[in-house]
Formats: C-alpha cells, structure tokens, sequence
DNA sequence: ACCTGAACACCGTTCAAGT
DNA sequence: ACCTGAACACCGTTCAAGT
C-alpha cells in the first residue's frame, strides 16, 4: 500500500513532533518535508489543530494494533503488562505521549472508537485479575482508573522532572506502578479475610466531586 | 505593600492564562492589560517563558503559603487532606495546574526552594500516617511518589476527558484518590498481620526503569 | 533603570488562480 | 480534486532612541 498524501503529511508532522515538540510542527515545515508547499495541507486538514487530532489519531491507532497484536498471544497480557507497557511508551515518545492524552477535545469518531476498544481490554485485564485475586474485588471500571491514573500520572511527573526529585531510592514510573500492584494485591488478601464489603462500589461513594468552595 | 510593575506583569500572565490558555498568553496583551507597551516585559524578564515561568513560581508560592496556614492548625493536614487539595486546586486553576507542573525545566531556584518544602510537608505527613498504621510501612519518599503520581494523573486525566468515559460510576480524581488511601490501609493492616517484609524498600526493586528495546 | 515605537523574521490562515 | 504563490494579521524579539 503506497502512502497517501494525507499519510505524509501525518508522518512528517509526527516526526517533527518528536523533534522539537509542539512549536516545531509548523505548517510550513511539515509541507517542506512532505515536499508540497505551506498551504497544501489546508487541503486534506480543516487546520492545524485537525493535523494534530490526526497524529494522535495514528498513534493510539498504532497503540491498538501493538495491543491486539499481544492479546492474541497466550496468556493474554495482564493489567500490569498493559500499564508498563503504557509508561515505556510515554517515556520513549514523550511528545506523542503529551499530545495524544493532552487534549483531543474534537469529536474525530474512529479516535474514539480505538480508544474504547483500548479500554475495554484493560477492563477484562481487570476482571482477570480480580478473579486471580490479584486485585481487590468491587467495580472493574473504577479500579482501572486508578490504574490507569497512576500510570498516566507517574509517566507525566518523571517526564517533567517532577519524581524522585531528591530521592535515593531512585524510583522510575514503572517502579511506582509495581508498588501500587504490590499493594494492590495486599489489599486484595486482607479483603478475603474480612467480612465482604466492596470498595469503590456505588454503594460506598467517599467524596463528592463538586468544585471545592 | 504596592504591587510592583513586575508584580503587575505577572498577574497580567496569569489572569490571560486562566481565561484563555496558553495560547492567550502574549506579551502585546500581557502589556496592554498592564498598561505599558508590548515589549515593556523585556525589562523584567529575559523572554516569555521567564514569564510564564515567574507565574508558575508565583503560583507554586501561594500554595505553600495555603499549605503552611494548614500546617499551623491543629491537627496537622493528613496526607489525604494534601493530596484531596492538590486534586481540588487542580480542577479549579486547570491552566495553572498544567503550567506549573507541566514544565519548568528552567533552573529559577526559588521555584525549587518552594517545591521542596511542599514535599517535605508531604513526607512527614506520609511517616506520620504510617505510623498510624493508615499507609503501609516502607520508604517514604517512594510512598510519597505513588500519592503524587496518583493524584496528578487522576486531576490530569479529568481534565483531559480521559476519565470514565463510559463509567457510569463516575468516579471522578477525588475518588480515585479516596480509593488508593483505602487500598493501602488495607495493605498495611495485611502487612502488619504478615512477617515484616518491606515494599518500596531498597532491597525489594521490582523493575529496572531503563528503557524498553 | 525603565520605557517606547519602528522594524524583522516567522507563523496560521485566506484567496485568487492554475491543472 | 488538489496544488501554488501572494497576501494579511498576528506574534516574539531586537534595536535605536528617549527620560
């Protein structure tokens, strides 16, 4: 399959991406590289800012496919495969990683469509281990965003030199996302040694999320 | 005590931060909503990430001050009090919040000055709950980490839209944050019932944090 | 020491015109 | 349908000049 016009132009913005970071990828440049003149892109992209929705759109496509890839392996990756396997790839393209969960606000339908289908197989992921009793019982959703919020949190605090800012001990997202499996796991066991009341379970609500006055 | 034109520049920053971004941010705006010339700042910082980077310590000032006036009352913030009021500013200041912790690789060394207070106040925090027996025991810092990696990617992820899609749980940041302080007091009640093998310590590193092929 | 107005290079976007 | 070159408005930054 040769590569469209529209292809190159995704691929050149993405490289500049990498480069330089957001400032870097100018329309001027992209078409230089993809070797059209500065306002050729107008033609396949509303603007800029769909240039970039189509970069981001690339890569969690990319994501998808390296995901499905796995999953037909066997064992069928774990909750904690798939959260180091997302901070290893924050921490390798750190601009891609910024740009495609910064913002997308705009609609792009198969940008959502891929990024469902992602969720999804980190919520069986969950499922998998709660019956292993790997993780604690009580709504799969809910523990997988905090999963997943550590993970996106670790990976974003060491890219911006925010982690283990003095620390001797040295320790890397990935390290944080084993300690909070570590935990997790714990957690799971004493709950099998209690009476079984659910956390996180609709029934147990902890805080409101309104604006604090 | 009178607002210095430096001051004055600074709060120009960020009131044109909060109402439009990033993006809004111009020296030809910051000037006119200070009342001199649009290349007036250049006589109080070198360029315009100086600037953006003297609002960021501005900020980063202001919720230490916050942070002390707790730390004088009686009891002392807990750890899940600090972390909850990260969320909670977070979500009301979001551009502030994506400034700030997003980048300021700059050297600007009151900025670290400030930043390492913070996070002391967050460890002694951190030991006191451990000592309560409500965190698990193990290095502090590291436990540190986990709260403030958790936390900022909850508020980064909601902010983005990234969480809970679908959920109808809505669990939003402050939740997911409520969860985490109850899976580690179970996991310390399961430690304490346990031989005294410690997590997050130098001897137990799970993975090495260097870079996947 | 601080400020101004003019000027330069750059960028996103639009438009008339070509094939 | 896709592309080009010229043009416009805007922005960061620099510079000569003022007080």
């Amino acid at each position: 399959m040769v590569e469209s016009r529209r292809d190159s132009l995704i691929a050149a913005a993405a490289a500049l991406l990498d480069q330089g970071g957001p400032a870097a990828v100018t329309l001027r440049e992209v078409g230089r590289t993809a070797g059209v003149s500065h306002n050729a892109p107008y033609k396949h992209f509303a603007d800029k800012d769909a240039l970039l929705a189509a970069v981001a759109g690339r890569e969690l496509d990319q994501l998808a496919r390296v995901a499905r890839a796995r999953a037909g392996a066997t064992p069928q990756p774990s909750a904690k495969a798939l959260m180091t396997g997302y901070v290893a790839w924050a921490l390798r393209y750190p601009e891609r990683f910024k740009l495609t969960f910064g913002r997308w606000t705009r609609e792009e339908p198969e940008l959502a469509a891929t990024a469902a289908a992602a969720h999804s197989m980190l919520l069986s992921a969950v499922a998998t281990a709660q019956a292993q009793g790997d993780l604690p019982p009580g709504d799969p959703e809910r523990l997988a965003g905090l999963l997943q919020a550590l993970a996106h949190g670790a990976a974003d605090l060491a890219l911006s030199g925010h982690l283990s800012e003095s620390g001797k001990g040295r320790a890397g997202p990935a390290d944080l996302v084993a300690d909070l499996f570590d935990y997790l796991r714990l957690a799971a066991a004493e709950k099998a040694s209690q009476a079984p009341v659910s956390i996180g379970a609709a029934g147990s609500r902890h805080h409101s999320d309104s604006e604090p006055s």
